[in-house]
DNA sequence: ACCTGAACACCGTTCAAGT
DNA sequence: ACCTGAACACCGTTCAAGT
């Protein structure tokens, strides 16, 4: 049940906003029983971005879905921008499988840090295209980040290298993802009458996108995604046998 | 000048949806002069957006900008998303770095990339949140593209490799720009007052975070960016090796 | 304590009309 | 051919008021 601990571990990034709304939940309830909930709030926002698109999630629709007027909202996010962290909250906690992965060998946690965003963005392409490219700086989203930390430094790689290479890795991670999902070149994901195909560019110019127009035409895999942090783990691999082998 | 150079170009990707104000440009003009052109509208977009955010641009403030009423725009642009398309072609002529290295070699052309993208976002911080992430299939961005897959190909990768080894270098090349512009992990470029520091984690739970703290803070560099490239070509060349070494 | 009604100050976009 | 005025159907958000 990812969403609950989502939005039960996300309050931590919550604070001073909608203190109110943390506040009332931990003490005994008084008044009218609330209809609504951040975690509810949260969870409805992303099935209506998932199923009907980016544009489909406004504050008017949203409490419609929840039988509530718009503003009701207000009294549980402080803002859509903070509603639209909440959405990116709940999906990075869906990257889980750093608790599947208890080893401590910096390769599989790189690898499954790469393979948690890669599955969610295209379990959410919708919502992974509208809030993937923001910072989560909370509890959830840094707990895998502390595992992959540990596991670098476990694996040899300095202090300053370790924050560097992970920068590296969740860089590649979500361009990657996020190329995936807005289309490749010459590879759309969207069917778009003013993009170019192929067939439309000078082969004199471009005599290489030619020859390759066929590979270039093929869909993405997740093997293919994979295949990118192997390549940067081999790199990785030879700097730390160059680094041993001068000490 | 190369806000000309992307507008002319750009043109290629345009059919269909303005086709009048394609025509007209190349057609002896009759009638009134128009005070505006599609050039001059994603440059005043761009420039709008650098100075006062991305939520400054709409369609009757970038018209009041051009001194005309917002409707007249819809004359060259098809809708604000194609102006949005057209500001991210605009800002991909900036890429220019391409014309720069003419030799053949494949790690030159990677890192021209790179580096390229990397600058482009710099400049552009906004600009680049707003619209870095869509697929660009248009003549300009295409041709940097074409430059990177012909040097790939002569450096020895097979045409499928070859392919995923430029999907690859930018997938890196633009979640790390986009990491960059929206902060890194515990290191956020905008002040969130609900953003968690080092601090605020438990430190039993977060122990490589803590030992880090001092270098997560560290502000990203421009080397940081090009240091992952240069680990993704060392992963590269040692695959290369280990073909020739086999054939 | 929680939700609502009405209102404010905007949006993108259309369409017929002006010059 | 190019631009405008007026209007349509929305937005996010506020605030005082209801229960």
């Amino acid at each position: 049940v990812p969403t609950v601990v989502a939005a039960k571990q996300g309050h931590r990034g919550q604070r001073g906003s909608t203190a109110p709304a943390v506040t009332h939940e931990e003490a005994p309830r008084r008044g009218r029983p609330a209809r609504l909930s951040r975690p509810a709030i949260l969870a409805k926002a992303l099935q209506l971005i998932d199923d009907e698109g980016a544009d489909a999630l406004t504050m008017r629709r949203l409490g419609g879905e929840l039988g509530v007027e718009a503003m009701s909202l207000y009294r549980h996010v402080a803002s859509k921008r903070a509603l639209l962290d909440g959405v990116a909250e709940q999906m990075m906690a869906e990257v889980v499988s750093y608790r599947e992965a208890q080893g401590d060998d910096w390769v599989e946690r790189a690898r499954n840090l790469v393979i948690g965003i890669g599955a969610v963005a295209r379990r959410h392409p919708e919502a992974f295209e509208l809030v993937g490219m923001r910072a989560l700086n909370t509890e959830v989203a840094i707990r895998p980040i502390e595992a992959l930390l540990a596991a670098l430094r476990a694996g040899g790689f300095s202090p300053n290298r370790a924050v560097t290479v992970y920068r590296h890795l969740s860089g590649y991670a979500r361009g990657y993802a996020m190329s995936e999902i807005v289309g490749f070149t010459l590879n759309p994901t969207r069917a778009d009458p003013t993009q170019l195909t192929v067939g439309e560019l000078p082969a004199d110019e471009f005599p290489t996108i030619h020859e390759l127009a066929g590979w270039l035409a093929r869909e993405p895999t997740a093997d293919e995604f994979i295949a990118g942090l192997d390549t940067i783990i081999a790199g990785l691999q030879q700097e730390l046998a160059t680094t041993r082998a001068a000490a």
